[in-house]
DNA sequence: TGAGATACCTCGTCTGTCAAGGTATCTGTC
DNA sequence: GACAGATACCTTGACAGACGAGGTATCTCA
């Protein structure tokens, strides 16, 4: 992975919802979209993305259920709930806050 | 603080070393410009502070030095050194990076 | 004399990430 | 039928960074 994951550190979940905003889907394959989006650039780790789903389950941001598995492993599939949809906005507005906070504390010069 | 320390986490190292870029300073000039700059929204807290220094003066990327306390308690001052400069330019990209795949990977639609 | 600001530091805890390991199912090949 | 490889899920333990809580020492001003 070409990203630090330490800088990205505290988005996981905002991405996870973000994707999620767009329709049902399940792990594995969010994983494979970050990759293929990222050109290889970017992916969660499975440990940190299985614990990602725990911690947003357990905050009723994301409900679960086991989905048609067509000729496949059986898959769990995640689904955005209302609550999640609101927790998913304000963390997109925190990022944008995080973003021009720190663009202005980057600055080398004045 | 308005902003989650998560959502900084990693960026620490770089707010310090691109702001001694434009210059020695000490760890409560850098906390209180910080507050000022942000209308009170950021700080780093001390301890994160402190261990971050002693990253970076392990890493060799700042030096440090008890500099003239005019009138006052004693300051160290803290030097970004010439592999300092290198590692915040580095660190500087990244940033730029991250900041661009999170734009991405946080679009809710195509 | 004492409060408050300045300025530094340490210890222990918490949280998120991840490496390493595991299980089960399906497809295609020999 | 046996096996490799892809798909898909899950758990455990360790590590690193951020921070709350606590501490020390100096100076100014009432």
């Amino acid at each position: 992975m070409a990203i630090s994951s330490d800088l990205i550190r505290g988005h996981i979940d905002t991405i996870i919802m973000a994707r999620l905003m767009k329709g049902d889907t399940y792990g594995y394959e969010i994983n494979k979209e970050l990759r293929t989006r990222t050109n290889g650039a970017f992916e969660i780790k499975e440990a940190t993305l299985y614990s990602a789903f725990r911690r947003l389950e357990s905050s009723d941001y994301i409900s679960s259920y086991w989905g048609p598995n067509e000729g496949g492993a059986r898959r769990r599939y995640y689904h955005l709930t209302d609550l999640g949809r609101i927790e998913c906005s304000v963390q997109l507005s925190a990022w944008c806050e995080t973003r021009s906070l720190l663009d202005r504390l980057l600055q080398t010069e004045d």
